[in-house]
Order: C-alpha cells, then structure tokens, then sequence
DNA sequence: TCCGCTGTCTAACGTTGTTAGGGGAGAGGT
DNA sequence: ACCTCTCCCCTAACAACGTTAGACAGCGGA
C-alpha cells in the first residue's frame, strides 16, 4: 500500500495523527497540510479521522501540543541557587527558542495554539518552577513567566515566518535577509528616516544577537524587581 | 445589487481589497475570509480580484499593510526630554497593543505578516526615532526596538486568539477565562505543581496589569543599559 | 473604422473540510 | 452455532474554496 507510518506504536491514534500532521507540516510546508493527506500519512481515507477527531481545528489542537513531546525538563534535581538564576532563567529561554525555532514550519500555523493541550504547559511550569525557587512571589513569577513566554514566542514567530517563507520560496536565509535590508533601504527617508538609516542593523541574520540583547534586558528588568 | 462597498473612493483598488478584507475578517471571523466574499464585499465576482492581485496571499499581504491606517504617530513637534522617555516608550507601547486588540480577528490571520508593507513599518519607525533620540546607539536602538516590538505581539496574539475564539463560540471572555482557570486546575498536581498553584494568578481577565509588568520590566532593563 | 488596453464576466478545474451511510471484523452472550 | 453489539474503516457525495482560461464590453487614440 502507497503511504504508511514509519514509527510508533501501529494504531490509529489521536496521538500518532497528531504527529502525522506535525511530520507534514514540518516536510509539506504549512499549505500540505491536509486532512487528505494526514490520513494518506497513518495509511487510511480521510473520512475515517473524523471517528478520532472532531475536525480539523482538533487536529490541530493535538498537533499544538505534540510538538512539545521530547520536550525534556531542566536537569533535574540540582536547585537553583540564587545566584545562578539568571543563567537558568536564560538556558531555559534559549533551549525555549531553539526548540520553535526548529520546528518553524509548524510554530506558523499553530501560534498563538498553545495551550489547549498538557504538553505544551511543561515550558510554562518550568520557569515558575524557577521563578518561585528563587524568591519570587507569586503574583511576580506568573507575570514574569507569562512575559518571558510571550515574548519568546513573538521573536520566534518573527523570525520563524520569514524563515519558512522564504524556504518555501527556495532562498537561503541569507538572501531573505539582504532583501529585506534593501527593502528597508528603499523606504522614503523622509518618512522613514530610523528606518532608512538603521536598515543595516534591522535586517541582519544576527538573530542570535538580537534574542540575547532582548533576553538580558528583560533579565536585568527582573533582576531588579527582585532587589526590591 | 447584493454586496457594495459602503465607504471610502468607489473603485475596486487593491486598497479597497484591503479593506474589505479586513472589515470582513472582522465581521465574520477568521473562517469567513474568502476570494470570493471579499469580491462580493466589493460587489464584483471573484475571478476579477485577480486581475488586482496576485492571488489571496498579497491581498493578506495588504490587509495586514492596511490595519495600520490611521495608526497616528505620536504627537508630532515635542521633542522627547531625557526624563519622559520611559513614559513616552509606555504610551507607544500601550496604544500598540490597544490598536493590535481592537482588531483580534484580524492579528489571529495576519500574526507574523507584518512587515511587507510601509504602514506596517509606522510603529517601528516610531519607537526607533524615540530610542535615538534619547541617546541609545544605533545597534542598540534596533535590538531594543525589535524586542520591544515582537513582545507586544507576541503579547497580544496570546491574548487576542483566545478572545476571538471565544467570541466565535459564542462565549463572554470572563467565562473564557474562568474555563481556562479550571483547565489549569485540574492538572496533575504532582507534574505541574506550580502551574496548579498559580491557576488563579495566571488565567485571570487581568490582562491589563500583566502588560504593564512586563512594560516595567522590560523599561527597567533598557535603563540600566542606558545608565551605563 | 480598427486597434489595443482595461476590467469585468462566465465556466470550469482540482482540492479542501465534512457528513451520510454501509460493511466487515471481532468479542461476548445464549 | 447464531445473534448482537461496538469499533473502525470504507465509498460516495456535498458545498465551498483558490485559481485559471477565455470571452466580451467599454474605452481612448490612430
């Protein structure tokens, strides 16, 4: 027979078509994704996913929060000592963006998904875990946690459309990057003098870079609050 | 005849495309966008948008330019002293978000588009022209910018999906908020301990507060690096 | 008058999400 | 042995979608 699974447990599953999916959107690009296609992946007619799931939005819910499989907690056990909390803190981010970031196909169709399912929390649980542990109240570690996980996903979004945009276009990021550079240059200086003047630094492929400036800033911000 | 536009100049222009595209995304939601309502919006058939457009991907593309008309700059002439320029940063900020969520339905299909037209540039220009203004160096003014710009939206993308799901299953938000209270709840206390702890502190309708921790801490770290 | 351009039309193509209804395989009871 | 029930997949079809091809009406200029 034409398509089948290639890993996991055999059945039919919520789970195993939510990876289906997830397996497609990250070789097909966010327009093959189908449920056409996700049943052709698992072996079996479209029609049959609808005995699994309500419809394509649940799908995709699953999808959401499969993505976060794999996703392993901090080392555990050795606690965060007050000092280092803001190298944990910034691990945390950066493993946080390396992990939506390699799955860029997938974080354009499923933003602003997060949630539904339990999964995708464990990010979440994991910097209050480290926010409390280290003196944090708690009405501060919720909104400093919601903070830090908003504001890495609106960098990876970001840099992540572009990134899969341009893919699908068949150019390197290099080339995506100049021509947004030139873009920006072209602009009207007059109405856009910061824009013209700093196309340079806006539009670089320094995105490493950037996440860093944006991530110690916001460190700093919290640092601060807690030597109140 | 059915469907005529009702404002602005009469032709069908690829800025009245726009327009109608977005009124009708907000109107009927994320599902109800298509070729062919768009067309009818404008009162003409679907085959003839394109022979204004590209195909549905550009007119995006130009919504997502188009929700930036009327995004007044600030307040022109004033100069930005020395002291005001955090709260000048947090107005900027404010009205960002504010303009983002009167347009929920609309950030929920064009979150990570922004970019391709001039009006969506306005907000980056604005707050680049007040970053250099009060001393910040050009590599700092674009990184500061672009995390400040890409955490609004991530901000508000999280705040506005879920609003604009609800409103389409034809829920209150404060019963929104209170369903994903109890989500929370329910978790596995032993695997998400602090996320059971914090249900109430993270799902309340307290949006407005948790926007503004995030401001402060963000601006709290922009001015240790200026004090430098 | 004829030409070429502009902007719309009708008709159709293939694909999509989704529903209706049928059928087979296996378990369990009698 | 038979019946029945539940589970799971099937085929067939629907309306709606994005998009293309090609024809036609109105227009300005040669």
């Amino acid at each position: 027979m034409a398509g089948r699974r290639t890993t996991g447990a055999p059945g039919v599953t919520r789970e195993n078509l939510a990876d289906a999916a997830l397996r497609l959107l990250e070789r097909e690009g966010p327009k093959g994704l189908s449920m056409r296609k996700v049943a052709a992946e698992v072996g079996v007619q479209a029609a049959s996913l609808y005995w699994h799931v309500r419809n394509k939005e649940e799908l995709l819910d699953l999808a959401a929060d499969a993505l976060w499989e794999g996703y392993a907690p901090l080392p555990e056990g050795r606690t965060v000592t007050a000092e280092a909390w803001r190298d944990c803190l910034a691990v945390a981010s950066h493993r946080l963006r390396a992990h939506l970031l390699a799955h860029a196909n997938a974080v354009r169709v499923l933003a602003g998904r997060f949630a539904p399912g339990p999964r995708s929390l464990g990010p979440m649980e994991e910097i209050l875990a480290l926010l409390r542990g280290v003196g944090f109240g708690p009405a501060d570690t919720a909104d400093a946690a919601y903070t830090l996980l908003t504001w890495v996903q609106g960098f990876v979004l970001h840099e992540a459309v572009p990134m899969s945009a341009a893919e699908e276009h068949g150019a390197t990021p290099g080339e995506a990057a100049a021509e947004a550079r030139e873009r920006l240059a072209a602009l009207p200086a007059e109405r856009y003098p910061h824009l013209v003047e700093l196309a340079g630094e806006l539009s670089g492929p320094g995105m490493d870079s950037r996440f860093a400036f944006g991530l110690a800033r916001l460190l700093d911000g919290l640092e601060a609050l807690r030597a109140r």
